[in-house]
DNA sequence: CTGCATCCCCGCCGATACTG
DNA sequence: CAGTATCGGCGGGGATGCAG
């Protein structure tokens, strides 16, 4: 995951706002694997409005395969974003809920999407701009 | 408020917060690549506090290829989010700086890190517990 | 209905060598 | 100093099939 090519002597930090963030086991890289992932942040909105199953989020979210979102949700879940509650019905449904973490987190994220919507004009303005100096 | 949208030919969006996002060219992609990424967050904060020359990337962030420093840079030059200068010395030098749509993304990757740093006790936390569970 | 197992492709990223 | 070029490993993630 997080590499490190130095020695235990020289130990390689970065500071930042007055932070020591260790290039191993950065706090950071937690997060950002989280956000990084295909489907991670996209499950995260679509737990927003509240506890959904397993079949509810293959119907919200369709072009995502049964692999990446059972993946997904095991990942969150390890990492505490999520919890997941199985009913012993018949057959069995198990339902997926944001944790009190998930949903701080869920700030993050729908700050991410505004600021996203808000810039991706001027992002491929100039990214065609670029493109075309090239 | 978050709502899967009817499709006409295959064309899946999602309704978050009442905007639309179609997932082919979605916005919200353009800007997750770039956290996700493995350099590209950690360079918005090394150029946060000035313009920086190659080199002195380099000497900040000693455990990136020569590669990876290149091309995140230039990733980041196409979408806008930091400017290239070169000054005609010899030998050559380069500085590299956030342009304001950089540094209005800053805010959020602050942001990002004072969550992780804040959080990140917790994640690793229920980590440690699931992986315990299994 | 809710998964896990398997196969496999492809793009990220590192290592290394070479240039103006 | 500031790049470019090439090779190769590895892991993310899609498709499909099987199971409780």
């Amino acid at each position: 995951m997080n590499k490190m090519a130095g020695k235990a002597e020289g130990e390689q930090v970065i500071v930042f706002a007055g932070m020591v963030l260790k290039r191993q086991d950065c706090p950071v890289r937690d997060v950002i694997d989280n956000i990084g992932g295909k489907w991670n942040t996209l499950m995260i909105l679509a737990l927003a409005d509240g506890p959904m199953r397993f079949s509810a989020l293959r119907r919200l979210i369709p072009d995502i395969s049964q692999r990446m979102l059972t993946q997904t949700l095991r990942d969150l879940q390890r990492d505490g974003y999520i919890g997941r509650e199985v009913f012993p019905t018949q057959p069995p449904s198990v339902e997926y809920s944001l944790t009190p973490l998930g949903q701080s987190f869920l700030v993050l994220v729908k700050q991410l999407v505004d600021w996203s919507v808000k810039h991706h004009e001027a992002i491929r303005a100039a990214r065609t701009e670029y493109d075309a100096a090239a």
